[in-house]
DNA sequence: TTGAAAGCGCTAACAG
DNA sequence: CTGTTAGCGCTTTCAA
């Protein structure tokens, strides 16, 4: 830290007020003892103390944000649009991971909020109105991206349900007799949050409703490559595989791939979100673009027109754009 | 935000410093008062306010972080690792990126100053004496990783060097008569700190020196993919191809593959850093790892040294660990 | 046009 | 064992 507003009116021989009116323009102030100070300003580099501003304005132009992890490629997006975003509009981004632990989630919420953050942007694992009380009584901004806590919490997500329903009408038209549903995260719906996926395998099963002739076969939990790996066996007929997370298709790929299976020849294979490594996986995969920029941008833009204690709709849903491959 | 220690103070009929007392176990406490403040805490679930503590004591314990961003593979990696890290002892991170913009990392690097980070860990894109001086300036420890800014500065990172010269010999025990070494940061020397990437082409002719028999090329710059295809082209024996980041064989790959040349048949190719999307990347790609948790771990160690006050050794190196794959 | 004084919420030295 | 007081560095009335 270089020198304290108190050193700078010493210097200056003013006081600190005068000191203040001269560096942000407020108030009527001599042109001549001004350009003083802000000589003298210059000189000894003089920087306000963010953390005493924060303290007396209330206001820290930091935003908060908890998500799972940054391991996850999703959120490694996610997390590089905010921050880009952030800075647009002047704020630093306070950043913190919950690891799909629900006590981490509330600690780290609890204490971005003691930290005076202006608004936060989370990724939950929770749900239900207790937990939109806990929200609300943090007295703080929040936008929930994802997963949906409660009906009345602001959200930014994807229409995720009308996406899969086109994607596996999409599928049956290219005449699979089989489509498998992989979501994995379906196993935990009791203990987590998996709004996300909920959303998409409700698609999933619409759209297959109305193809009854198709056979249809839903696989969660983590074992899912093996139990993929069994349904192709099994068959019954030319069998395509609608996984709920591209990196959910890479592993199955991945896995067949030791067994022997091509995928086109043997077996389709669709996922969702567009990671940006898909780049780099051939054959290209099909898959739908979840489009996290555009999530991210419009979080952070509903965050600051909360903040701003602005009356907003509480939900935006953002476009999702089918990605063709070669793996149908 | 709840309530201030001042109103617990008020509701507890005490002044702030018993609460104080109450809360933190410092000095002697009549143990009934001490329970019954306790209580009263919980009740109105008291929680201090981190800024004002902060401007008080000095310490905020939140670290910053200046990367170039998180869309990069690696540092997305390694933010993960630090955030875990700091997370175990009590510390939060502060998220800044430098997006290559040597203006805009000084700028993160004054805020977090201002905001009054007990430290910093940087992937600086400067280097140079006045550089150091301008870091020294911060009054804030400082870790550096990757890029090495200036000898004296705290840094940690792997030995590069040494990881090149020896990949370079097993792949010149191969049999390639061609080897080219893919380092297209070095076109930005001039501009940028490219030390990680210096220091891998350094061991890479290191190694050539030694085998003159072997021919031995360097590309440079960003339209690499191109040029490295014009040199398969030219051949003159069989090639191998040596990338001073995965992310640039993996482009290379890709755009070998849709021009028809096939890994291992035509072409011979490894990598550096290991990084995480390579599980799904076939051929497995040969490569060196980098080890981001080690270097993430050490880094904050390293700072919390430092922020101790403790006479530490300045630089860390750690092990980088060779990745067989099937490219080579 | 300038300055004095209060206060943000906390910690810490010093009295009692 | 407890309270008073001062102060971190800034902003913001209010008065001169």
């Amino acid at each position: 830290m270089g020198i304290t507003s108190k050193e700078l009116a010493e210097l200056c021989g003013v006081s600190r007020t005068t000191v203040h009116r001269a560096l942000y323009n407020t108030g009527r102030i001599n042109p001549e003892t001004k350009e003083m100070i802000l000589k003298k300003a210059k000189e000894y580099d003089f920087r306000p103390d963010l953390l005493a501003r924060g303290l007396v304005t209330g206001k820290t132009f930091y935003i908060g944000v908890v998500i799972m992890d940054s391991d996850n490629r999703y959120f490694s997006q996610m997390l590089n649009a905010i921050v880009r975003e952030a800075r647009k509009k002047g704020y630093s981004v306070n950043i913190t991971f919950h690891e799909n632990n629900a006590d981490i989630e509330k600690e780290q919420l609890c204490r971005l909020v003691d930290y005076r953050v202006d608004g936060i942007i989370l990724s939950s694992i929770r749900k239900g109105t207790d937990y939109r009380k806990f929200l609300r009584g943090l007295n703080t901004p929040v936008v929930t991206i994802d997963n949906k806590v409660a009906k009345d919490l602001p959200f930014v997500g994807i229409n995720g349900k009308k996406a899969t329903y086109e994607a596996a009408e999409q599928i049956i038209e290219k005449g699979y007799e089989k489509v498998v549903l992989v979501c994995p995260p379906l196993a935990d719906a009791a203990r987590e949050n998996v709004y996300v996926h909920e959303e998409r395998a409700a698609g999933f099963t619409k759209a297959m409703r109305k193809h009854p002739a198709v056979k249809s076969v839903i696989i969660d939990g983590w074992d899912y490559a093996k139990k993929a790996f069994q349904e192709l066996e099994e068959a019954g007929g030319r069998t395509a595989f609608f996984c709920t997370a591209d990196i959910f298709a890479l592993e199955i790929m991945q896995y067949f791939r030791e067994r022997g299976k091509k995928v086109q020849r043997d077996y389709g294979i669709m996922g969702f979100d567009n990671i940006d490594i898909l780049r780099y996986i051939s054959p290209k995969l099909c898959t739908i673009y979840n489009s996290v920029e555009e999530v991210a941008r419009n979080a952070v833009d509903l965050l600051f027109a909360l903040m701003d204690e602005e009356e907003v709709p509480a939900e935006r849903i953002v476009d999702y754009i089918p990605v063709d491959g070669e793996t149908l």
